[in-house]
DNA sequence: GTATGTCACTTGCATTCCGCAAGTCACTGT
DNA sequence: ACAGTGACTTGCGGAATGCAAGTGACATAC
C-alpha cells in the first residue's frame, strides 16, 4: 500500500478527494500531457511539445517538473551523448486511466469531441533512430 | 439528441474531447462547484460559498456565469422579494458524475482524500424558512 | 424607526500565472 | 565550418487569481 503522494511542503485545500485531484490536475495542460503519456505513445520533451494542442515549452517543462514531483512521471535518461530523456507515467499515473476515460466520454458526448482510437498499449516506446 | 454545447464565439483549441473539457472544466474551481451542486445539495450562492475551500467570491460569481453560458447550470429565481437564487445542473452538467466519481476514486487512492458518503440525492432541495 | 443582519453579488488592487518569442547549451551530421 | 536537433531557460506583457471591502434590497430585533 502506497503512501500518500504529496511533495515536500505541500498543503492540500481540503480533504475532499475532488479538491485534492485539482490540486494537482487543476489546470488546462496536465491532463493532456498525461494523455500523451497514457495513449499517444509521446514520451520525449519534443514529442509532447508537437501535440495538437501547442503546448508553451516552458509550461511543459514546470508541469513535468510538477509531475515528476507528485510522483505521476518518471523521467528517465536513455541516451548519454548527447543527453536525452524520455517520461513515463508511474503506476499512480497510470491510474488516471479511467478518469481519464470518463472525461473524454463527456467532451465526445457533449462538446463534440473526437473519440480516442486505440486506447491501450499505444506508440511506439522509445523513439529510433 | 442535443447539439454541441458552446458559448458564442468559443473556439476550441483541438478537436479532442479531452482538451475540449478541459476548456470548460479545467481550473481549480469549476467540478468543486459542479460536486457541491450534484452531491451536497448546495444550490445558493452564499451554500456554495460556504464550501468547505472557501472559493473568493468573484469567482464563484465569474465560474457560476460560465457554467450557465456553456448549459451546465441553470440559474433560477426561486422567490421574488428579495430576489434569492437557486443553481442547478442541467442534464449536462449532471452527466458528469461518472467522471467526477472516477476523479474522487483517484483522489481517495492517491492523496488519501476522505470519500464522499450520500453520493445519489443528497441534499435539502431549497433552503426552508 | 433605527440598528443589525442576510443574500447575492461588484469593485479595486496587488500578486501570481500564462503564453509567446527568443535565446542557450550540448552535441550530431554533412 | 555550419546548419540542425533536443531539451530546456529567460524576458516580458497581458490575463487570471485572491483578498478585502463595498453595494443594494430587503428582513428582523429592539
Amino acid at each position: 500500500m502506497a503512501r500518500t503522494l504529496r511533495p515536500a511542503g505541500h498543503e492540500f485545500r481540503s480533504k475532499c478527494s475532488i479538491a485534492r485531484t485539482l490540486d494537482v490536475l487543476g489546470d488546462k495542460w496536465t491532463l493532456l500531457i498525461v494523455r500523451d503519456l497514457m495513449w499517444h505513445g509521446r514520451h520525449t520533451f519534443q514529442a509532447l511539445q508537437d501535440s495538437a494542442e501547442r503546448i508553451p515549452t516552458n509550461i511543459l517543462a514546470d508541469r513535468l517538473r510538477r509531475l515528476a514531483e507528485w510522483g505521476l512521471v518518471r523521467r528517465a535518461q536513455y541516451q548519454d551523448r548527447p543527453p536525452r530523456f524520455e517520461y513515463h507515467l508511474t503506476e499512480a499515473g497510470q491510474a488516471l486511466e479511467p478518469a481519464l476515460i470518463q472525461i473524454m466520454r463527456w467532451g465526445h458526448e457533449m462538446l463534440n469531441g473526437g473519440l480516442n482510437q486505440r486506447v491501450v498499449g499505444a506508440g511506439p516506446g522509445r523513439p529510433r533512430r
